[in-house]
DNA sequence: GCAAAAGTGTTAATCTTACACCCATGC
DNA sequence: GCATGGGTGTAAGATTAACACTTTTGC
């Protein structure tokens, strides 16, 4: 039979490799303005002076993977029940001019309304998704697969009302899902659709200070809601 | 203005970080007798005595990370031009117990009767994913992981035909999507669905050597089967 | 009363599902 | 000739897409 290594002895003769840094990189969603926007700093590296790019950081030693976006959007924005959600890791090895940085990359939606969002650093700002056409390091690429996976995920998952405030007339709500999907959508079909999902609430109130006629406002079914830990990670954890 | 970091100094600043290990599991589906299999290795490690887990390894660190999966097939399997996607990176803190390592799962689809398959580890077999019951590590969470994306996928993209021979059967393509959903279908219902996607050429030949009417023989239209690297790694490198 | 957006229903087209009989081959 | 699976079509139901008019409010 075959010597079992323990694991402390593997853990030795792996040494070298313990040799690559692991990040993490945030797709911060808003919605302000009839536009999705994202957040982004002024890239420090002289590698990219003038460039911006995405919220992120390395994963601490003692950090789970899944608690440093959580970490990077309470630091830079001070919300802590955010939606988040993991899309994919990148690793090129020149993808970070500072050495082997492997990153995986989340998209989160945040209500930019909220009376706990407060962002400090004045190199931090939000940018309209179409304008944005290059950021530092291999972020625009990231920036892309998110925002394709967040076009993926709306029509099926309660998503975007994360990016809404409590509450929402239909119109807003077809506004938000045009500017995600990049399409125009039909007033009654879309409508229909939504209503049949059985996702929301008619709150029977009304709209106000509008110069029209005012709308239904509805919120969110509750029990509806995703934000905080992700439920992958949890599943995880309980399996452990 | 604020002073720029050099990347280098960037660098010496984060040596602290550079002490997490990354590493690639692959779930390797095949298929025989009409199971779904998985290419397991039985676990060296004492902890998990008794145990099989997923065939994966450290990531190089002159390796990107997307070549890590290539390289365990190739190494483990013979095969170079396999099917590969990205499912998603696991990173509690706890998951090994050699140390931090943070894993990227992708699963892989392999045809299990190619010539070129030769696995010479004896420790190395092909599991019926039905019958497994646990893994070592998080493995069997990945394996769910990456079953339910293959589910999701097979629908939508021509990629199931990297577990098939390059002639089939209608009934043996049906049998094998059965097999991956893990539910029967209606097969004049799937034959019309297969056919609508145009997907198949009809190869005018008949099966030979079965004890009952002979079905026609099909291939994978060219220009469809999508084999070796992966391609949100290319655009990568063709945007750097 | 006019501008602006809210609210609402029907029809046609498409897609999905359920279902049963005859056919070709090996034995 | 019989057992086995191959091959095929239709009708009902569900879903989606296209489309226009009346209502309510602020000004």
């Amino acid at each position: 039979m075959l010597k079992l290594k323990t694991a402390a002895v593997e853990k030795i003769s792996h040494q070298d490799y313990f040799n690559i840094a692991v990040s993490v990189d945030c797709v911060i969603f808003s919605y302000q303005n009839k536009s999705l926007k994202v957040l982004l700093i002024k890239s420090d590296l002289e590698d990219f002076q003038g460039l911006y790019s995405l919220l992120g950081d390395l994963v601490g030693p003692e950090e789970d993977l899944e608690d440093a976006p959580y970490r990077v959007l309470y630091e830079r924005t001070g919300l802590q029940d955010v939606y988040l959600e993991q899309v994919h890791t990148f690793g090129n090895i020149n993808r970070h001019p500072s050495g082997r940085v492997i990153t995986t990359a989340y998209f989160s939606l945040v209500n930019c309304k909220s009376s706990k969002l407060q962002i400090s650093d004045n190199d931090v700002s939000w940018h309209n998704i179409a304008d944005i056409r290059r950021l530092a390091f291999d972020h625009k690429i990231i920036l892309d697969t998110c925002l394709q996976q967040l076009q993926e995920r709306v029509m099926e998952h309660p998503i975007v009302f994360n990016l809404l405030p409590e509450k929402f007339s239909l119109r807003e709500l077809q506004d938000l899902y045009e500017a995600i999907l990049g399409l125009g959508l039909d007033r009654r079909n879309f409508r229909k659709r939504i209503i049949a999902k059985d996702w929301l609430v008619d709150l029977n109130e009304m709209e106000e200070d509008v110069p029209h006629r005012p709308g239904k406002l509805y919120k969110l079914r509750s029990g509806l809601r995703k934000s905080g830990r992700l439920s992958i990670q949890v599943e995880q954890k309980l399996a452990v």
